[in-house]
DNA sequence: GCCACCCCATGACGTTTGTCATGAGCAGTG
DNA sequence: CACTGCTCATGACAAACGTCATGGGGTGGC
């Protein structure tokens, strides 16, 4: 039999330990090769560029600039590269918002090495792969009810800021203000915009 | 010469992927051997009482109980064992409790396989290691100025629960528990409780 | 034994929110 | 064209919140 030609990885991830200790894992597999390794949004960027993989595996939160990002940039730079996610924490959004960006892999950290070999090549081959609970929980978490500007002035509101100080970022009267968490929060079930942030955060609407 | 006793080393982090890929960065090692793995706070306990290892190498964020509650258990339960935390965000709170949980080495994830290895044989041989940067975080964030139950009423306040609720889960009036918000809220220099909650989680003081 | 500090409470005050009604301008849809 | 839904605004009222003054009981230091 031939020897295939290699399937080339770009492995992105801001942990030196995790990095290192996945290429070592990867390079196991006969038929994976890591050809560029990145700790940052814009190195992961750079180094596909010069190195032109087959398969990208991003981290979700690297410094920078995210994994979700930075596929998207990569989409249009390097149509051929196919993106997957691996992610420590997967939040529902985080998800949709990947697929949107045309990722075509999403698994959390608690897979096996060998298991994350299997669907990098799913994923080279043209297929998707999304772990199963984290699509579960996506489904759960359904459609953000709000509208932009609901969502918009309830980022605002994520580090608790007062309401005055929101209006004058957002360029709205207080009054639009106020009219805008209370109908996010009760949108969202929460009894004052503190708890309707944490909510909208976990579902990934913000 | 003669093979000394190989290092036994207890492996938790609950991220299959991270705790498969460095038990064989580590197993690369001659001296190190990792006698056993565990994927939660309880498993990494019942692990290291039935393979009793030299060094227990812990994630900080695990189901069941976090790293520090096992190191904790561990200083009572095994105390010929070392114990070490790894972890991916590092608070200034996390290592001044970690080391008042005895725990020998505090490092994040962003070390090297090679280097985590030298620090387990650092700690392995009594002495302490904790990351320079994350030990820079710690002292320049100070010391809580809070009292016991101010502390414990800003917890309470951290789901942003209204004061009424938290007066009753805290068995208290509710001019209490706004005079302490108040006062908590003024020493942390924040202007409300919301963003006290947020800075004093961030300084690892909740 | 005085003093400092924490704990807990009460009452009162002004400010900030949450909520509701109402309305105008402006898309997109059937 | 009528209708619906989003955007932005105003005004008003009740509830929640932040702040201050005040005071009693407790613990620990000098």
């Amino acid at each position: 039999m031939t020897t295939a030609r290699p399937l080339r990885v770009l492995l992105a991830d801001d942990e030196h330990l995790i990095r290192g200790a996945l290429a070592a894992l990867l390079a196991l597999e006969e038929d994976l090769v890591v050809v560029a390794e990145a700790a940052s949004g814009p190195e992961a960027l750079a180094m596909a560029l010069a190195h032109r993989p087959d398969v990208a595996v991003l981290d979700l939160q690297m410094p920078g600039a995210d994994g979700v990002k930075v596929a998207t940039s990569l989409r249009a730079e390097l149509p051929d590269c196919r993106t997957m996610i691996v992610t420590s924490h997967g939040r529902p959004g985080h998800l949709k918002r990947a697929l949107a960006a045309g990722v075509r892999g999403f698994v959390p950290k608690t897979v096996s090495a060998r298991r994350l070999a299997e669907i990098i090549r799913t994923v080279h081959a043209g297929n998707r792969y999304v772990d199963p609970e984290l699509a579960a929980d996506a489904i759960s978490a359904g459609d953000s009810p709000l509208t932009v500007r609901e969502a918009e002035v309830l980022e605002l509101a994520a580090d608790g800021a007062p309401v005055a100080e929101i209006a004058e970022r957002a360029s709205l009267s207080q009054g639009t203000v106020r009219n805008y968490l209370s109908s996010a929060a009760s949108k969202i079930g929460a009894e004052n915009r503190h708890t309707a942030v944490r909510l909208a955060r976990e579902r990934g609407w913000v």
